[in-house]
DNA sequence: AATGAATGAGGGTTCATTCAT
DNA sequence: CATGAATGAACCCTCATTCAT
C-alpha cells in the first residue's frame, strides 16, 4: 500500500518533470524542433519514457497545454479571491496577474503562441483554450458589468470585455516579439489607459 | 528578348504558385505538417521543383512570410493614400483595411500566427515582421499625434498607438480562435470603441 | 552490470556487423553506389539503424577506414613480434603479411583504393591513412637500416624504404586490376627480387 | 558544307571543354561530388548540354578516361621515339615522362586513382586502363629484355617489368597522398635506384 | 546547338514508437 | 518503472535526364 503510494508519486513526479521539460524545450525551440528525445533527456530520463507516461507526442502536448492553462487559471482565481468585491480592485488585480512575470515570462508566452498557432487544426488544443477563455470571459464580463452600472454609461459589456481580452493578448504578442523596447510595465499602463478611457470617473489618474 | 521575358514570367509564375500553395497548406495544416510534396502538388507541379525555385524549405517559408507581409503593406499604403489628409479618415481606413476579409481571412491569420509562434527562434522571421511593424507603427503614431493635437488631450502617443496595434492583433487571434461567435464587423466596432473612448469629440457616434 | 555488458556487446556487435557490411558493399559497388539501406540490410538490420550507431554516412565511412586500417596494423604487429630480431626474417615477414590473402583480398584492396581516391579532398581519410603509413614507414626503415649496416652498402634508407612501400602498393593495384593473370605469389616474388637486388649477400636465392 | 565544318568544330570544342571541366572537377572533388551542373558550368555552358553531347554521365566519364589515357600515351610515344634505340636511354625517358609534371600533376593523379578505384565494377573503365597498360607493358618489357641481354643476368623480364610498373604506380600514389614531404625528383631517384640495382654495370651512378 | 525550367526516382536522415531486458 | 537498441515511415533534398523554346 505504501509502496503503491511511492510508485504513484514517482509516476506523477516523472510526468511533471516531462511536462516541465516540454515547456522549456518548446520555449527554446518551438514544438516542431522539440523531439521526444529532447523532452526525456531534458527531464533527466531516458528515451522511451515519454511514450510510457504519455501514450504519444500528441497527448504529451495536450497535457502540457492543460498544465500551463491550469497554472494560469489557478493563479488567476487565487488573486481574484484576495481582491475582494470591489470591481475596480478586481480589474486591477487581473491586469497585474496577466502581466505578472511568472505568468507571462517570455518563455511562457512563446509556449502559448505556439499552441495558438495550431488552434485551427487541432480540435483538442482548441477545446482547452476555449475552456480557459470562457472562464476568463465570464469573470471579466461580470466585472465590466458592475463597472458600467456604477459609471452609468452606455456601452456593450461584451465588446468592452472582449476588447480588453484582445488587448492583453496583443500586448503579450508584443512582449514576445519586441522584448528589447517593450516591457511588462508599459503593457499594464496601456491596459489601465484602456480602462480609464472607458471609466474615467472610476479610474481617473489610475497608476 | 521576348523569349527571355516569357521564361522569366514562367519562372515567376511558378514561384508565385508555389508560395500561394504554401499559404494554403500552412493555413490548413501548419508549417510542420506542410511537406514539400504538398506544396509542389498543390501548385500543380512536381516534387523537386520547390528546391529548384527556393533553395530549401526554410527559404520557401521566408519568402512566403515576405509575400504576405508585402501584400499587407501594399494594400495598407494604397488605401492610406486614398484616404487623404484627414487623420480621422485615415484611422478609419486603417481599421477597415486591417479587417478587410482579403487581408485577414482566417487562412491568412492562421499563417501570420504560425510565423509569430516561431519568431523567438527564427531571426529571419523576426526581421521581416519587425520591418512590417515599424512601418505600421510610424504611420499610426503620426495619425494619433494629429488626433491628440486636434483633441487637445494629454496622453502618450506611443502608448495609444501601441495599444491600438495590440488590440488589432488580439482581435485577429479571436477571429482565428473563435470564428463561430466572433466576426470582422465586431472587431471593427471594438476598434472604433477604442478610438472613440480616447477621442470622444472627434469620433462621437462613430459607426 | 551483467545486463550492461550484454547491451554493450550487442551494440558493439551491431556496429561491427554494419562496418563489415560496409566493406562488402564498397568492394562490390564503390562508396557512392553503397546506400545506407544496402549497409543496414546487408547486416540483417533495418534502415535507420546506421544513423543510430554512426551519426552519418560520412562517419560510417571513417569508422570503416579506421577498422581496416587497424586490422592491417594489428596483423602486422603480431607477425613482426613473432619474427624476432633478425632483419632478414622481419622483412620476409612483412612481405608475407602484405600479401596474405586475409589482409589483401581483392575486396579489401578495392576498399583501400576507394579510400585512396578520396584522400585528396577528405582530410579525415587522409589522417587515418597517414597514421598507418607513418607506423609502417618507421618499422620498415629500421629494418632496412639494419640490413644496410650488415651489407655495408651505401644507399639511402629513406629511399629504399619508400620504394619498397610504393612497390607493395603498386602490386596491390595490379592484384585489383588484373586478377586473372597476376597473383599474390608473383607479387611476393617481385618484392623479394627488389630486396635481393639491393642486398644480394643477405638474400641470395631468396625464394 | 563550310557551315557543316564549323558546326562540327563547335561540337568538338564543346565536347573538349566539357571533358576538360570534368577533369578539373574530379580532381577537385572526386567523381561522386562532381555533378553534371558542375561540369557544364565549369565549361561555361548550360545545364542540359552535357546530356546533349554525351548521352549520359556514364559516357562522359568513359570519354574522360579515354582522354587522359590518350594524353598519356601520346606523350609517351612521342618521347620514346625521340629517345632512339638505346634501351638505357629509353628507360630513362620513360621514367622522366612518368614523372613529368604535366603528365602526373597531383590533379591528374587524383583523376587516375579515382578511375582505378572503380575498376573492379566498371568493365568499361577496366578495358580502357587495360589497353593503356598493355601498351606500356609491351614497350617496357622489350626494353628490359634488351637490358637483360646486354647485362647478361638471369632474371624474369616479366617480373622486373611489372615490378617497375608497380613501383611507378606506387610512387604516384605517394605523390597524391604525401605532397608535402614527397616529390617528383625523389620518385625518379627511387626508380633509377630500382633500375641500377638490377643493372649495375649499365647504370652505375645513374643520376 | 544551346538553354534552363521541369521531372521524378532515390538518397541520407530524422524521429515517434516499440519492446526485450 | 526505466532503459536504450531497434524499427520503419516519412521527410527534405539532390541530381541525372528530358524537352519546349
Amino acid at each position: 500500500m505504501k509502496q503503491e503510494n511511492i510508485r504513484l508519486r514517482n509516476k506523477k513526479d516523472s510526468s511533471l518533470k516531462l511536462i516541465s521539460s516540454t515547456i522549456r524545450n518548446i520555449s527554446k525551440k518551438g514544438i516542431n524542433e522539440t523531439t521526444m528525445y529532447d523532452v526525456s533527456h531534458g527531464a533527466g530520463l531516458s528515451q522511451g519514457i515519454v511514450n510510457f507516461h504519455f501514450k504519444s507526442k500528441e497527448i504529451l502536448l495536450i497535457e502540457t497545454l492543460k498544465f500551463i492553462s491550469n497554472e494560469y487559471l489557478t493563479s488567476f482565481q487565487k488573486k481574484i479571491k484576495k481582491a475582494g468585491n470591489d470591481p475596480r480592485q478586481k480589474i486591477i488585480t487581473i491586469v497585474n496577474n496577466d502581466f505578472n512575470k511568472k505568468i507571462c515570462s517570455r518563455d511562457k508566452i512563446a509556449v502559448w503562441f505556439t499552441f495558438f498557432s495550431e488552434l485551427k487544426f487541432k480540435p483538442s488544443y482548441h477545446q482547452i483554450c476555449k475552456d480557459r477563455d470562457l472562464y476568463y470571459q465570464k469573470i471579466t464580463e461580470n466585472i465590466f458589468k458592475e463597472l458600467i452600472e456604477k459609471e452609468k454609461i452606455r456601452i456593450s459589456v461584451k465588446n468592452i470585455s472582449r476588447g480588453f481580452q484582445a488587448l492583453v493578448m496583443g500586448l503579450w504578442l508584443d512582449l514576445l516579439e519586441d522584448p528589447e523596447t517593450f516591457s511588462h510595465a508599459r503593457s499594464k499602463k496601456i491596459c489601465f489607459d484602456y480602462i480609464e478611457s472607458h471609466f474615467p470617473k472610476e479610474f481617473k489618474g489610475l497608476k
